[in-house]
DNA sequence: AGTTAAGATGAGTGCTGACTCACTTTCGGG
DNA sequence: CCCGAAAGTGAGTCAGCACTCATCTTAACT
């Protein structure tokens, strides 16, 4: 691959991904080349279609936390769990691309399934130092993850609102 | 107001109000036409924007929802807002009109502020009877509310997954 | 029944946004 | 330094959608 080509598909990555986390997916193609200062065409040559755009920053950013997690992981500390849950919901109220992420039709390549089976390890070091309580599941942590993410986003809570909503949520994971 | 004026806006509204469940307020207004059976001028003739048309059938709900939840809260039962809110997911989970209107940017004529405010009332209950803890407040009550509803339809969330993840949810709202 | 204003109609307008392609520019191997 | 292929360009196409308006229809009052 040539350098120039090289170079413009890494800087309408680092737009794109900037532009759907201010704007959401339905941001224009328009607006991620004028950020990326190349033009549209351009765009459209390293990635044929809207979707094959958006399959790529879904893509690098589920490796960006499957990477964070599988270290906490291999670290066995049972509260990472809650660590890891509040980091991401944090993310979410700034960056769309995170909440768009995890609502996921689109398959990303196997990373988003690495990050739950890492969330998974998570969660049996978490059961196993009793930090969780023993009946709780991976899909229900998966459900609550994403459905605060999505609430601390639209809703556009306050630090304090996540802190205190986070903290009741908790409170039903913990063992008694 | 002539009948069929009358006919034709009532029809109108029952339109939009499934098409927005099924397809969200992404839905054409030319579907809705289509589905009332009635030409797209005639819509633009009863509701100038597609905003105003939103709002009208978001109003509705938002009153339904606020007579249900008065009727729930004169009775004072301490368990009633578990009720509710269960009662509020599940609908929210085959009907994106639900979810979109608890995003409300939009004002819907204080009708969403009754809610929020016999909500309270549901709340106040479940302290007073002991099924709630004292600490929390009606803004988390409320953004667990958004946050399970949108994440149960965008989600789709099963049936046994929605009563499993609202089962930690409330096990962190009652007291120890 | 006749009249008329309210209401219905749907082709048309303007705009936005995804995607194309004929043409120009640039990279890099020989 | 030269040249062919790779890459870049941006005006243009096409489709979808909110909204308009000149024209036709009909409810309802006298």
């Amino acid at each position: 691959m040539r350098a120039d080509a090289q170079r413009n598909r890494a800087r309408i990555l680092a737009a794109a991904e900037e532009v759907v986390a201010e704007m959401g997916v339905g941001a224009s193609t328009e607006e991620v080349a004028r950020r990326a200062g190349v033009a549209i065409g351009t765009v459209f040559r390293h990635f044929p279609t809207k979707d094959d755009l958006l399959t790529a920053i879904m893509k690098q950013l589920a490796l960006r936390f499957a990477e964070e997690v599988e270290s906490l992981a291999r670290q066995g500390d049972p509260e990472a769990i809650y660590t890891f849950f509040a980091n991401v919901v944090a993310q979410a109220a700034a960056k769309r691309t995170v909440v768009e992420l995890l609502d996921v039709d689109i398959q990303v390549g196997g990373q988003l399934q690495l990050m739950r089976e890492a969330i998974g390890t998570l969660l049996v070091n978490a059961q196993r130092g009793n930090t969780v309580r023993p009946g709780v599941q991976l899909d229900e942590v998966m459900a609550l993850l994403t459905a605060t993410s999505h609430a601390a986003l639209r809703g556009g809570w306050s630090d304090d609102l996540r802190r205190r909503t986070l903290a009741i949520v908790f409170a039903g994971l913990r063992p008694d």
